[in-house]
DNA sequence: CGGCTTCTTGAACGAGCGCTCTAAAATTGA
DNA sequence: TCAATTTTAGAGCGCTCGTTCAAGAAGCCG
């Protein structure tokens, strides 16, 4: 927002965008506790003054990092496919086939960020825990919304639990970025992919 | 092992297995690295040096957990199906449902003990991060010997994948233990189960 | 009883954490 | 040129962490 904006007093030394980058790399890698502020300035080549100025405390770098994740092409992947496959079945299909190739991607850390970041997130950081069992409901809620659309259109029985049928593509998903740290490659995910989506209750189109 | 042998010395203040069953009980709720030896020496009524006399440290006694939960009935119901079920189709239908109602129990913390405590490890701390994964990969290896057994007798096409199925109801389980966390109700889960059972690649029995 | 052994207590250790502060440096508008 | 503004570097704050230690207490054995 307020960048190339009033250029009054010492301009700032380094890049925020590539240390945000630098600081998105960390906690991909780690997670949200795991990382500290310390390691932090020093993979974005900062002191921890230029980094509480520029992006507030680590919390608030954090959900900076997962907001710029989010638009990024590793981070949108699934909102893309909801968007622009014309059925659910495919939608659901193409995150699914998508996912098994993206998270054991060696250009990135393994996995979704989200989905690991909010792994290490202890009880004790009340907010985080709530701001990340947040993003994983509207997950589910994105799911289930399709799901419906699709259960109106009649892509669907109307038999189907359209909740329990987001949640287990929520599950599939979660337990594939798992694997995908525990090493599992592409070949392996893209099975565990083609078997998920055996269980969609209706004629596949 | 060393219970109820030579009694030289003053004997032990309090029991052993009632601060096992506390620290447990914490573990479980917190995960690992969230629960300080402070909480724990609290919960479990005793002080530092008891706990570091009678369990190691830190780590020692999260691993004495984690045995000791496996022992339990809520943490063995796993093994318990797949040596009572005649065939494996029988097996995995039961622990997914048996998951569905154990988990959300709300006699205990809720989710599954290892799946929840490993999600609370961080990447600093090596050893701990093996051996959760070494559990981890023992679970998918019983899952796929029992898949592999399953094949040889015709329940399981030749052509299905035992390493990906284990894989699959390995991503299931653990997705079904988080959705127990974030409050998913046994009704909710019993539903994920039924419809994780549809990718069952054969015809069922 | 007097050793011997083991456990309990409570204080304290060093290390690391997230974060803040001060002073100097770099740029602006007047 | 000079005050105002902003960023930088680097030390250091208070706190919590896992762990240890010294001293005393409680039981055994001879």
């Amino acid at each position: 927002m307020t960048d190339t904006r009033a250029k009054r007093g010492r301009p700032r030394a380094f890049d925020r965008a590539a240390a945000l980058t630098a600081a998105t790399r960390l906690f991909w890698e780690r997670g949200y506790e795991a990382t500290s502020v310390g390691e932090l300035t020093e993979a974005m080549g900062i002191r921890p003054g230029s980094l509480y100025a520029a992006f507030g405390d680590k919390k608030s770098l954090f959900k900076e990092v997962v907001d710029n994740y989010g638009r990024s092409p590793v981070g949108a992947f699934v909102r893309v496919a909801l968007e622009e496959e014309p059925t659910a079945f495919a939608a659901f299909a193409r995150i699914l086939r998508e996912a098994a190739v993206i998270y054991p991607d060696p250009a990135h850390p393994a996995g979704c960020l989200t989905i690991s970041a909010a792994t290490n997130v202890t009880t004790q950081d009340a907010d985080m825990q709530a701001f990340l069992r947040d993003l994983r409901n509207a997950n589910l809620a994105v799911f289930e919304a399709r799901l419906r659309t699709a259960q109106r259109a009649g892509e669907l029985p109307e038999a189907a639990g359209t909740r329990a049928l987001a949640a287990y593509f929520g599950a599939v998903i979660q337990g594939m970025s798992q694997r995908a740290r525990d090493g599992a490659t592409a070949a392996e995910l893209t099975e565990t992919a083609e078997l998920a989506l055996a269980a969609w209750p209706a004629e596949r189109r």
